[in-house]
Parts: C-alpha cells; structure tokens; sequence
DNA sequence: GCTATATTTGCATCATGGCGTCACTATCCC
DNA sequence: GGGATAGTGACGCCATGATGCAAATATAGC
C-alpha cells in the first residue's frame, strides 16, 4: 500500500494538459511523435514535450527513439496493474466490523 | 476514461503529506478525528485540517461533524470502485494488434 | 558541409499550492 | 456566562511548476 499510493505518479496525472495528451495517446493505441501529440491541445510545442517527458520519467509513458522523432506510448499495462492493485490495496482497508487498532492507529512502519 | 482519467483526484493525491495521511486514515480502519490524524505528521495542525478538508472535497474522504469534532473516514468502496474502473479502461486501450485509427488518433469527442 | 525537420533546453514570467501564525467560530463542561 | 477544546478561515511567505519564446542540439537528406 505505502508504494502503491506514490505521489509521483499522481503528480504526473494532476496537470489537466498532461492528462489530455494521455488520453489522446491511449486513444490513439499506437505510439506517436511528439509532433502528433501537440495537435491535441493549444499549447506550446515545447510545453508538450516537456509533458511528454515527465511523463515517461514518471513511468506512465514510454519513449523510444527513432531517428529524429521520439515515439510515446502510453505504458498500459504498468498503469493497469497499479491501479488495480491499488484498487485492491484499499478494498482491503474497507470498514470490517470495528477493525480497529486503538489509540496505535497512526503509526507509520 | 474521461471521467476517469480525472486530475482533480490525482491533484489531491499528488502530494505526499495528504498521502501521508490518507495512508494513516487507511491503516486506520476506523473514523478518526483531525486531531488524531494530525500525530501521523509534524506539520501544523491547521495544515492538516485543511488536506483533510481537501481531500473530503475532492472525494477521497467523508466527513462526518459530531459535535466539536470531525470524523474522517476514507471512501474506499469509491475509491476502490473507481481505480478499478480505470485500470480496465487502460487495459482496453493496450496495444491489440495494430489498432491504429489513423491520422485522426488525437481527435477529442 | 548545408539545410530542413524533430526535439530538447535555457530563460523569464506568472499562477498555484503548501506552510505557519494568528484570529475566529463552534461546541462542550463547569 | 466563562473557560477549555476542536476545527476553520484569513492572511503572508516561499517553493514549485506551467507556459511561451528563442536558442541549441540531433538527425536525415542533399
């Protein structure tokens, strides 16, 4: 659970910009230049490298160069899995009957 | 995906005190007060009344007023439900055998 | 080598967000 | 009512980060 709520990865989908350019990389089932993502969206060309490139440094992406163009794809199932391990991780955290741990209960490992 | 692909929730994961706490109410199992979730960290306790307070207001969290006190407890049937949710819709997205929609890929609806 | 294309990087600017302090409100107990 | 406890709200300070522009780098083709 401590590894599977990483604030990294969130901060990486917490920008509206970058959350648009993923969704027009999953959509697009394919990887694709940096060129064809800045269609998306009406911001600056660098701004979306930039994005691009923190997102691969966060994982989310993936980069491969060819030439002189890098091509994105999004890291599937990397992010599937996490999430659905999260998913699972907080599940288990759901309100058993009374499972409580006393006065303890805000202690870190 | 998106609804799903949401950054106000990730905004409200992205930083790692309100992580801090939200793993201490998690670990939890219980509602706790601000002031019990405030010992999980050294910072002020205003500081944390108010990440509670964002976290309840982006979704993560239900408060509960019970006289003075404020019981937090964290919403982990929607959470659980909605990481789920994601992670299938990420995996529909993986790589089938070169899906490709062209060069429109990047279109929004 | 020269030029065009694809991407990265440096810089300045501006907005956002986290933090602490302090004042305030609300509620409980005497 | 008066004092103590629980939480909220209003400031100001500071760090981080998003953006655009322009220069720099990398590579392909000639």
């Amino acid at each position: 659970m401590d590894d599977l709520l990483d604030p990294e990865l969130f901060k990486a989908l917490a920008d509206p910009t970058r959350v648009l350019l993923l969704r027009c990389l999953l959509k697009c089932r394919r990887g694709c230049s940096v060129s064809e993502v800045a269609e998306c969206c009406d911001v600056d060309f660098s701004v979306v490298a930039r994005h691009l490139s923190l997102l691969a440094r966060a994982g989310v992406l993936e980069a491969s160069k060819e030439g002189r163009t890098v091509w994105y794809t999004p890291r599937c199932e990397y992010l599937g899995e996490t999430f659905r391990a999260l998913a699972d991780a907080i599940d288990d955290c759901a309100p058993t009957p009374a499972t409580c741990c006393g006065s303890d209960c805000c202690e870190e490992d």
